[in-house]
DNA sequence: TACATGTTTGAGCGAACGTTCAAATGAAAG
DNA sequence: CTTTCATTTGAACGTTCGCTCAAACATGTA
């Protein structure tokens, strides 16, 4: 998927294998260049989706919130959002490979808590969003 | 998978299909009520992970980027982005089912711009975080 | 040592998702 | 009416992903 390529039409687009000597019919060619002059490199691109993935997905959202209030066991946390240990160590062992949540051992249990201060703004920013609280800034 | 339930161990979670007589042996009760007091609703934690999945492809970044800086019809967009027509066409519905975009036709052409401002300061907050600029707050 | 218990891990399943392909729709032009 | 072209749509395919299950691992206790 290379970015820069030629410009062609939509029509040129849908059949791309027949190779007519340039069939050079695109919309509006400034706007095209406006619009590829300050996108984001496709690495840049990635690493946004990936931060906001990390929030796509309700129970990744609740483990957040409950370990951005109070550090939590594997064990406390499964049992607070009913879910399963072994649901709970997956989404957490992604988390942690992430560097999102601190780890912590005590004896036989393992405590986690949210570290990163970005997604616990982000949280905050989408409950308070939907909940219709007045958003500052 | 309801909600509140006994409070039980990872032994009793792990055999979950054998109904002994409340082998009670949480780790920290208090905890966990604790967490469960000010735990988002189902719905709402859908919702939240909603909020934030529209952001978590890089494919939807680009494109809300782009739609961002200024309105552009359906084959600018592909074209910018080196994206197909149809994948631009089908993620383009998607958000528009969601509100989040304006949409407007002019003679073939359909046009499209970002419309929710939430959203707009989302993806520029996930990129500034990411270039490493000051963020403000 | 053996046992109990909290946690981790890997395989496998099913659902969700992004893309492609081909066909359909709709609106302007000849 | 027919053609052209921008866009939409639905089916199909491959991948990603969250969860379950069973087994392993790790640590504390008898």
């Amino acid at each position: 998927m290379g970015l820069p390529g030629p410009l062609r039409s939509a029509a040129a687009l849908r059949a791309s294998e027949d190779e007519g000597c340039c069939e050079v019919l695109f919309v509006d060619e400034d706007r095209v260049r406006r619009v590829r002059q300050d996108m984001l490199s496709d690495d840049l691109a990635q690493q946004v989706a990936d931060t906001f993935k990390v929030l796509s997905h309700p129970t990744r959202v609740r483990i957040l919130r409950a370990l951005a209030k109070e550090e939590l066991c594997v064990c406390d946390l499964a049992q607070a959002l009913s879910l399963s240990i072994s649901a709970t160590s997956h989404q957490l062992r992604a988390l942690r490979s992430m560097r999102l949540v601190r780890y912590r051992m005590d004896g036989k249990l393992a405590y986690y808590s949210l570290r990163d201060p970005f997604v616990r703004a982000l949280l905050d920013d989408g409950v308070r969003h939907l909940t219709g609280e007045a958003e500052p800034r």
